[in-house]
RNA sequence: GGGCGGUUAGCUCAGUGGGAGAGCGCUUCCUUGACACGGAAGAGGUCAGUGGUUCAAUCCCACUACCGCCCACCA
């Protein structure tokens, strides 16, 4: 189980990713596989922090103000009131992973593995610290990692602006740029090296405006593009990812004029009156300045991507910052390779190349953050500022008494990136570093379930440090469910106010009605679910289509037979063996569905087989006297069975059903998976029952637009050539108006020509009329196909011999509709 | 800039190289001894457009249009 934030609520992202881990895992308990779903929750650093404060805040404190410990004693108060909640909502939607073995990220046991990891990354050499430009949320107070930058297109404008060669002189260099307000951390103007028009700019200096206190050199680099804006760019390294490039490549400074809080500070560089204002009206200001000293040659609206915190929304600020990396190409290459020899298969397939893409495209993880709910980084620092690691305090000292002789240690304030102890989830849960017998047998698991949007952020560090540290992937398969958008396909959110609870589906249909309202919904290769409420409502409707199918059977006159025990196959009726012989094929597709994790498709062929085939036309067949001999036994095994392939999906009313019908053991959840070798199966009989429902249809049809009323009912017998001596009658479904006393049992055919006999003739002869027009193009159309040689010679025989097959029969019903024209030309 | 989805009935969505489907909604009929949260029947679609491959294309290929997503340091 992906573990929720621990202070979370369930929403619908968890109906549409944890309803398949449940039904899966149910499945193969079922089966008999030793099955297990293995629960827990995520401490969340950064998401829980920022309710914290912000809930500190509104009482008028602070982290500061409290300090460490007392604030993180709230904070795990805090989580295990809260803790709880997710799991309550788990349950009422049906979900049965194993509770027993519940791990939280923060647990001790967990924690003291996380720090293991560190040390032994660290000691690898592939955890380093270093003075890197970082992703700033300045609403978190703390970096955030890559992959939890969003980018986001918002009109802004262009600015050109001059950077004059002296004060008080038009001449200079313009530049274009949408962020003014870091010019005053500029340390240079950058030109590409064969631009002509500023061959010779390249050496000289510039003043840095609006203040002109200081002057930047000119520099050629191959980074710039000629094409955009005026060919030149301002350089500013502690605040742009290219620029600090640039900064890098030419040794130039890199001064930041922007605080934690992106308002800007002159403690590095002369930042004059702009110091101390924010970064949005240090714009406005630094604008209004450039106008009036005429150095803003042109401003444009213009489009452009900004980064935004995926947690608090933020603009994240570029900072040149002194933080912790994993270094990711070591740990990156064993994973690709897994994925390459498909050790790690993605369900579906599409989903492994952007896998493979990012692996391939990877750049160093900072992983530390400067908030204090979460894993402390296992670093201490010595007075003299070196670095010592290790697991524990008390192994600390003992390092810095040995190598450094020191007993005085200050603790790096700093926790880890949420990701870093979720990414060990997968052997942590299990009893790493133990070698314990979970371990030994659950890792690697078969499957692991999300949504897609973690795949960068969890799956992919998953697979990387399971190889790094257990020597094999974490799991054989990825399952990427789709993710769930409103009927507009818009995001679920508070402000939109178009979000659904799903405890609230619940209260509405039941949790089963939710779970197959949900599952119905979701296709194999699709990325978004529309969520749709009504399908909930019929879920529900279906449910209690089921609930009455099984009133139906249990006030039959007749006592069930025990479980499993069926009729010997020449007493079974044409009708028990079709469902039955569908009942086998309902087993194999419903096993075949969930096997390659579709889900919706296993959703919607049950939900067939049970309303269309069961209720509708086989327990429809069993009201007629000559059925009553095997019903009761049909009846129940089907719907025993029936439950069962349900179970997975819905399991609070098949446990009901299942146990108010003759059954062996003491609950569906042990019960076992249905095993079509105990269901007969009867294909050609089958066919007959088939064709004799097609007959019924056309029967009704005729019936409906004759406008007769279906009062009395005619049974329509199986045909005499039907090899099957206990064949029973197709009794009830077919129902026609007669005058006269109708002939009580017959053909089909003597049916049709009951109905015609009393139908209205105009009405009658329109349909026919209509119907000769419809087999009449047909017949053409195979006709024509047919004397294609072309087809006739290329097509696959059996394409050819359908074709034939049904040219003759469409040319059979069109000379019976013709010779019914005919005939009431003549009487009439 | 790169990559990936989608476009089928009024709505939400299945589907297949050879006779266009479901549910809801709509129309008509049915209070028949499981169920009106039900049953029966019906109307409704040049399967986004153009071109190609093929005996045959809604399905395969290319391009176009529109919708959406992911990745990316063009100021």
């Amino acid at each position: 189980m992906p573990p929720p934030n621990v202070t979370a609520r369930a929403h619908l992202g968890h109906g549409s990713t944890y309803t398949p881990m449940d039904v899966a895992t149910r499945y193969h308990r079922m089966l008999g596989d030793n099955a297990d779903w293995l629960p827990g929750t995520d401490h969340a650093a950064i998401a829980t922090e920022a309710v914290l404060v912000r809930e500190l805040a509104a009482e008028g404190k602070s982290r500061e103000s409290l300090g460490r410990e007392k604030y993180l004693e709230i904070a795990w108060q805090w989580s295990k009131e809260t803790g709880g909640t997710i799991f309550e909502q788990f349950r009422a939607l049906g979900f049965g992973p194993d509770w027993q073995r519940s791990h939280f990220t923060m647990d001790e046991r967990l924690s003291a593995a996380v720090r293991k990891v560190f040390v032994a990354l660290y000691r690898d050499g592939l955890i380093y610290r270093g003075k890197r430009l970082v992703n700033w949320d300045p609403v978190a107070h703390s970096t955030i990692s890559d992959a939890e930058v969003e980018h986001e297109d918002r009109d802004g404008v262009l600015w050109r602006i001059r950077y004059p060669f002296s004060p008080n002189e038009a001449a200079g260099i313009e530049i274009a740029t949408t962020r003014p307000e870091t010019m005053l951390a500029d340390v240079a103007i950058a030109v590409h090296p064969k631009d002509k028009r500023y061959k010779n700019f390249v050496g000289k200096s510039v003043l840095v405006p609006p203040l002109l206190e200081r002057s930047i050199p000119i520099i050629a680099d191959e980074s710039v593009d000629p094409e955009f804006g005026t060919g030149a760019v301002k350089v500013t390294p502690a605040h742009d990812a290219t620029d600090y490039e640039i900064g890098l490549r030419h040794n130039l400074p890199m001064p930041s004029v922007l605080d934690l809080d992106a308002r800007i500070t002159g403690d590095e560089i002369g930042v004059g009156k702009y110091g101390g204002m924010m970064r949005e009206e240090a714009r406005a200001a630094i604008v209004s300045d450039l106008r009036n000293k005429k150095l803003l040659a042109e401003e444009q609206p213009y489009r452009y991507a900004i980064a935004t915190s995926e947690r608090t929304g933020a603009v994240v600020e570029p900072l040149l910052s002194l933080q912790w990396f994993v270094m990711m190409k070591p740990l990156a290459e064993p994973a690709l390779q897994a994925y390459r020899d498909g050790r790690v298969r993605f369900v579906p397939e599409r989903y492994g190349r952007t896998f493979e893409q990012w692996l391939e495209n990877i750049r160093d993880w900072n992983i530390s953050r400067q908030i204090w709910w979460g894993h402390q980084l296992p670093v201490w620092y010595t007075d003299d500022g070196s670095v010592v690691v290790a697991e524990t305090e008390e192994e600390a000292r003992k390092i810095a008494r040995a190598e450094r002789n020191t007993d005085r240690l200050t603790r790096d304030p700093d926790t880890l990136d949420t990701w870093f102890s979720s990414g060990l989830w997968a052997f942590t849960i299990l009893g790493w570093p133990e070698r314990t017998p979970e371990l030994e047998h659950w890792y690697p698991s078969q499957v692991l379930m999300t949504g897609w949007e973690i795949i960068f952020l969890w799956v992919a560090r998953m697979v990387m440090l399971g190889l790094r540290f257990m020597g094999d992937v974490p799991f054989k398969d990825v399952f990427v469910a789709p993710l769930v958008f409103d009927m507009q396909g818009r995001k679920m959110s508070k402000s939109l106010g178009n979000v659904i609870d799903p405890l609230d589906l619940v209260e509405k249909y039941g949790a089963d009605a939710f779970r197959m309202g949900m599952l119905r919904q979701l296709r194999l290769e699709s990325q978004e679910v529309r969520f749709n409420e009504s399908r909930c409502l019929e879920a529900r409707n279906f449910n209690n289509k089921i609930w009455n199918a099984l009133r139906y059977i249990t006030s039959l006159p007749e006592e069930l037979p025990p479980a499993m025990a069926l009729p010997d196959t020449d007493r079974l009726s044409l009708a028990d063996k079709w469902i039955l012989t569908r009942l086998n094929e309902t087993v194999i597709r419903i096993s075949r569905a969930l096997d390659g994790y579709d889900f919706g498709l296993a959703a919607e062929t049950i939900w067939n087989f049970v309303w269309y085939e069961f209720c509708d036309w086989y327990l429809e067949s069993t009201k007629d006297a000559n059925a009553q001999p095997t019903r009761a036994a049909v009846l129940s095994f089907v719907l025993n069975h029936a439950m069962r392939l349900l179970h997975p999906i819905a399991p609070f009313i098949t446990e009901e059903v299942w146990l108010a019908l003759p059954h062996d053991g003491e609950s569906i959840v042990t019960a076992s998976w249905p095993d079509i070798a105990e269901i007969p199966r009867d294909v050609a009989s089958a066919g007959i029952f088939e064709a004799l429902r097609r007959k019924v249809e056309e029967i009704r049809n005729l019936r409906s637009e004759m406008g007769l009323p279906p009062r009395e009912r005619v049974r329509v017998a199986v045909p005499a050539s039907v090899p099957d001596t206990t064949a029973s009658l197709l009794a009830t479904l077919a129902v026609a108006e007669v005058e006269a006393a109708p002939s009580r049992d017959g053909t089909p055919e003597q049916a049709l020509a009951e109905i015609t006999a009393h139908a209205p003739a105009e009405t009658l002869r329109a349909r026919y009329k209509k119907e000769a027009g419809r087999l009449t193009a047909e017949v053409e159309r195979g006709e024509r196909k047919l004397a294609d040689q072309r087809f006739v010679a290329n097509a696959k025989p059996e394409v050819v011999a359908k074709e034939r097959e049904k040219l003759q029969g469409y040319r059979k019903e069109l000379e019976r509709v013709l010779k019914m024209l005919a005939e009431m030309e003549r009487t009439k």
